[in-house]
DNA sequence: CTTCCCTTGTGAAAATTTTCACAGACAGTA
DNA sequence: TACTGTCTGTGAAAATTTTCACAAGGGAAG
């Protein structure tokens, strides 16, 4: 009934429906089928999703857009600012610098972290830049709540550490070592690992 | 015993498990437990999913990092080249097509496709690109195997249609749009969301 | 050869997650 | 008012996935 049973994968379910809901008029009226169709997301589960994150009663008429939109941005906070630093201005650190604003403002780049001085000079960029040894410092004083990792593998770890003593709270892994916390939410993104992925699915298929 | 009984979320462990292997020397001699620290996967799972999979009975003193990469490898066919085309060379697309050869040439970007005509013949690129009209029959062709949409979400049902006529087998889907087809793997990949899951489960943490 | 130690592979148990199925509620109609 | 359609919210059942726990195997040492 409230938000510490639900589990991982009701979550991200909630996040896709958010998706969803945000980019719809806020008046719309959606069924769970309706909203089956447009998540590829069970009815049933999505209503159950719901249920075990304490949606209260509301009408039998199926669900306003609008008020899910809230229920899902409440229970997650989603209203909640966030700032974001990233580390590695490399092709893909710099992609999200360029675009420093994020989902209507709620996640901001607020830093870039580089050991490379040279790079940091060169670059011309509304986000300020710093080398990665200050990182630590940088985030306490800045007061920055999540991290994108975008450095080499071997550099992934002690970035990892140098985020989580300045008190990070989140880190993005983009770069393709694993990494894992007890104390820090992480999330490992691998492009080409998805493309493994969709391989390893195709024989598969040719079964079922 | 045999690959089609192995659940979705198993096949994503072995890939990851892929990844790390290949990292390795392949003399290395590993067991499930230091698996488990280099993967954050229980090496229970680990021995599990090896096991679903149909791992035949090896040395009882652990695993040899070269031979468990080549079974994985047959397993999924990770040998196998796969030609890849992209639909859309906005910022994400053409980052794609600066580097077309993907791990060790399994994957290769064979085709760029764009509705903008313009934006084709400003581009300078080793991969032919074409106009979005001609997918259909360029992917026949061309032989191409799997999509990357990087198109914007108000066109990527339509792309995936396209690709689907032109007898793609697995589409990565990085729009914003939630795509699904029942005779193609999709796989939805979307940034923002992740940093909208990170959010989500900030609190939940507090109270595990 | 025997003992010890460590590791895999795997049935069985436990835990988790999804689906089923229906009571209860409300809008619409007459 | 009463009747009908439809849809939610949710216990209970079913299905799936993970963990447990141990037999079996093999290397090392004496």
């Amino acid at each position: 009934m409230a938000k510490e049973n639900l589990p991982v994968q009701a979550i991200t379910r909630l996040c896709l429906l958010y998706r969803v809901l945000e980019g719809m008029d806020r008046n719309e009226i959606l069924t769970s089928s309706s909203l089956e169709k447009l998540t590829k997301i069970s009815a049933c589960t999505i209503r159950k999703d719901l249920s075990l994150a304490g949606k209260l009663k509301s009408s039998t008429q199926g669900y306003s857009a609008g008020e899910l939109a809230d229920f899902i941005k409440d229970l997650f906070r989603f209203d909640r600012p966030v700032r974001v630093c990233i580390a590695g201005i490399g092709l893909l650190g710099s992609s999200f610098i360029k675009n420093p604003v994020i989902e209507n403002g709620q996640y901001m780049i607020v830093a870039g972290f580089d050991s490379n001085i040279n790079r940091l000079e060169v670059m011309r960029t509304s986000v300020p830049l710093f080398p990665a040894c200050e990182m630590t410092d940088r985030i306490k004083e800045m007061n920055i709540d999540f991290g994108i990792i975008a450095v080499p593998a071997q550099a992934a770890e002690s970035t990892l550490q140098r985020m989580k003593e300045g008190g990070i709270k989140g880190i993005l892994n983009f770069s393709s070592a694993i990494l894992g916390d007890k104390d820090i939410i992480v999330r490992n993104v691998h492009f080409t690992e998805e493309l493994r992925f969709l391989s390893a699915m195709i024989p598969s298929i040719q079964k079922e």
